[in-house]
RNA sequence: GCAGAAGUACCCAAGCGGCUCAAGGGGCUCCCCUGCUAAGGGAGUAGUACGGGAAACCGUAGCGCGGGUUCAAAUCCCGCCUUCUGCGCCA
C-alpha cells in the first residue's frame, strides 16, 4: 500500500506508475480516491465536532445532576439524543467510505524502482548475469523423476494413497540430501551475519489477512478445520507477522534473519500441482531470508541478499542467473524483484529457485511495521529472498551433478553433512 | 483441555458510571541548591494515529482486542486474545 499522501501530492507519479505496469484499468481508481480522501475528512471533521459536542454537553449533564437539576437535565438529553443520531449517520457513512477507499489504496500498485525494465508480463523479464558456464552433458539428462528413482529417493505412489496428489516421500541419501542442503544453506546465512529463526508454522487469520490478499489466501492457504489458524505458505507470513503493529528501536535496524519452515500451498493457480514430479508441490521446506531495515539501506540490502542466493549456488556449483521482473510481472506490492533461476541440463534452460523482493514500506504500511527516526516513527522497509527451496531446488542439483552411470556427485560443501560421502549411487 | 486471578502510559500502580479530557510514585528531561559524592527542592513528561490550522495551537480517538448498554463507559454486559497460578494431558 502506498502512502495516501503522496498520492494526494503526485497523482500524476501515480497514474504513471500504473501505465508502466500496463495496469490502465486502474487509471480511473486515482480519481476515485482523491474524491474519496476529500468525503472521508469532511466526514471526520464533521464526526469529530459531534462527538466533541456531546462530550460537553454530557459533562454539563453530570454537572446539573450533581445539582439536582433533573429537569435541565433531560432537556440537555434530548440534545444529545439528537446529536447521536447524527453521529452514527456519520459513522456509517464514514466506515463505508474508508472501507472502499481501502480497498482501492489496496489496488494501486507500489511505485516501481526507476531501473525496472518496462514490459507486460513473464516473457519480457530482463537477464542479468550469470554465474558458472553450464558443462556440457555426453548423454541424455532425464527427468528429475527418473533419477530420483533410480537412487532410491522418492516414493511418490504411497505418497498418493496417504496424502494425495502434490506429496511425497523422500528416502535415504535424498532426504538425507535435502536435510543437508537446508542445513548447509542455514549456516551459509548464519555465517553472513544472519539471525536464524525457527517460527510458527501455523498463523492466526488476521496475520494472513495482513500478509495477503483474499484471493491469494484463497488459492494457496490450507485452514485448520475448527481452529482459527492457517498453515503457512512460507515462513516470510510468520516472520513479518512477528512485526505487525510495532514500533522498532532504530538501532535495532537492520533486522537480518533467516527462517527455516516447511510450506504448505494449495497451488490452486493457473498451473496447478504437476502430475509427476516434485517440481510445483502442496508441501516443501525452505530457508528464507527477511530483512527489516530503514529506508536508506533498502536498494543496498536488496543487492546483497539476491547475491548472497548467487553464492550459495555457485559453491554447489550449480550455474544460476539473474532475471530481473518487468514492470509488468512485478507484484503489486513490490518496488523491484530479482529471481535467482538455476540451469536445467535436461531443458537446456534456466528455471526459477528463489526470488529477492524489495517491498520498501508498501508492506510495512499495511502491517504497521515502524521504527523510531529523529522525525517521529516512520515506516521500515522490508525485503525477502529464497536462501533455498528443496526439494524443487534438488532438481537442479541432480540434473547438474549427475553422471552418465547414474550416480550423482555431492557437491564439496555439503559432504560434510552427508557423513562424508561425495556420491549418491544408484540401485544396481 | 479445565478452574481461578489478572491485563491502565517507559515501569509500578489508584480509579470500578459523571467531581479523572486517568490520581500517585519510580524513571527520564530541564532548572535550583551543593567543594565532590550521597541526598534535597522546583518545573515538565501520553506516546501514537487521524483531522483542522501559515503557525501557536485546537479537536477526535485511545485504559489488552472487538462488539453492546447508556445522555455519558477504564468503570456495567457479551465474545475473543494474552499472562500468571493450580489440576489434567503430553514430547
Amino acid at each position: 500500500m502506498i502512502d495516501i499522501n503522496f498520492l494526494r501530492q503526485n497523482p500524476e507519479a501515480v497514474r504513471e506508475n500504473i501505465r508502466k505496469k500496463f495496469q490502465d484499468h486502474k487509471l480511473p481508481l486515482v480519481d476515485e480516491i482523491l474524491a474519496l480522501d476529500v468525503k472521508r475528512r469532511e466526514l471526520q471533521k464533521e464526526g469529530d465536532e459531534c462527538r466533541a459536542k456531546r462530550n460537553s454537553l454530557s459533562a454539563q449533564i453530570g454537572k446539573l445532576m450533581r445539582e439536582k437539576q433533573p429537569e435541565a437535565a433531560a432537556k440537555v438529553k434530548e440534545e444529545v439524543v439528537e446529536n447521536n443520531d447524527r453521529i452514527a449517520q456519520i459513522e456509517k457513512d464514514s466506515e463505508e467510505i474508508s472501507a472502499k477507499l481501502k480497498q482501492a489504496m489496496m489496488s494501486i500498485p507500489n511505485i516501481i524502482a526507476d531501473d525496472v525494465p518496462i514490459g507486460r508480463d513473464d516473457r519480457e523479464n530482463v537477464e542479468r548475469q550469470r554465474f558458472l558456464e553450464p558443462a556440457e552433458k555426453s548423454f541424455e539428462v532425464p527427468y528429475h523423476l527418473e533419477i530420483l528413482e533410480r537412487l532410491r529417493g522418492i516414493d511418490l505412489d504411497s505418497a498418493r494413497r496417504t496424502s494425495g496428489q502434490g506429496f511425497y516421500y523422500l528416502t535415504g541419501d535424498i532426504a538425507r540430501l535435502h536435510s543437508a542442503v537446508l542445513t548447509y544453506a542455514r549456516d551459509f546465512m548464519i555465517d553472513k551475519g544472519f539471525t536464524y529463526v525457527i517460527p510458527p508454522f501455523m498463523i492466526r487469520s488476521d496475520v494472513v489477512s495482513g500478509v495477503m490478499s483474499f484471493e491469494e489466501m484463497d488459492g494457496m492457504m490450507y485452514k485448520i478445520e475448527g481452529e482459527d489458524l492457517y498453515l503457512i505458505g512460507t515462513s516470510e507470513h510468520s516472520m513479518i507477522g512477528r512485526f505487525m503493529n510495532t514500533v522498532l528501536d532504530a538501532a535495532e535496524l537492520p533486522l537480518t534473519l533467516t527462517s527455516y519452515s516447511p510450506c504448505f500451498r494449495k497451488e490452486k493457480g493457473a498451473h496447478g500441482i504437476e502430475e509427476r514430479g516434485i517440481y510445483r508441490i502442496h508441501q516443501f521446506e525452505k530457508q528464507e531470508m527477511i530483512v527489516i531495515c530503514k529506508p536508506e539501506d533498502s536498494a543496498e540490502w536488496f543487492r546483497k541478499l539476491y547475491s548472497y542466493t548467487v553464492e550459495l549456488f555457485v559453491s554447489m556449483q550449480i550455474p544460476v542467473r539473474t532475471l530481473e521482473c518487468c514492470s509488468g510481472d512485478l507484484a503489486d506490492l513490490k518496488y523491484k524483484s530479482i529471481d535467482v533461476e538455476a540451469w536445467s541440463p535436461r531443458q537446456k534452460k534456466y528455471f526459477e529457485v528463489g526470488s529477492c523482493s524489495n517491498l520498501t514500506d508498501a508492506q510495512a504500511r499495511r502491517l504497521g511495521i515502524r521504527y523510531k527516526s529523529e522525525k517521529g516513527n516512520a515506516y521500515a522497509h522490508t525485503l525477502n529472498n529464497t536462501v533455498v527451496a528443496p526439494p524443487r531446488m534438488l532438481i537442479a542439483l541432480l540434473e547438474n551433478h549427475l553422471n552418465a552411470d547414474g550416480s550423482v556427485n555431492i557437491p564439496e560443501v555439503l559432504r560434510k553433512y552427508m557423513g562424508g560421502k561425495d556420491k549418491i549411487l544408484p540401485k544396481q
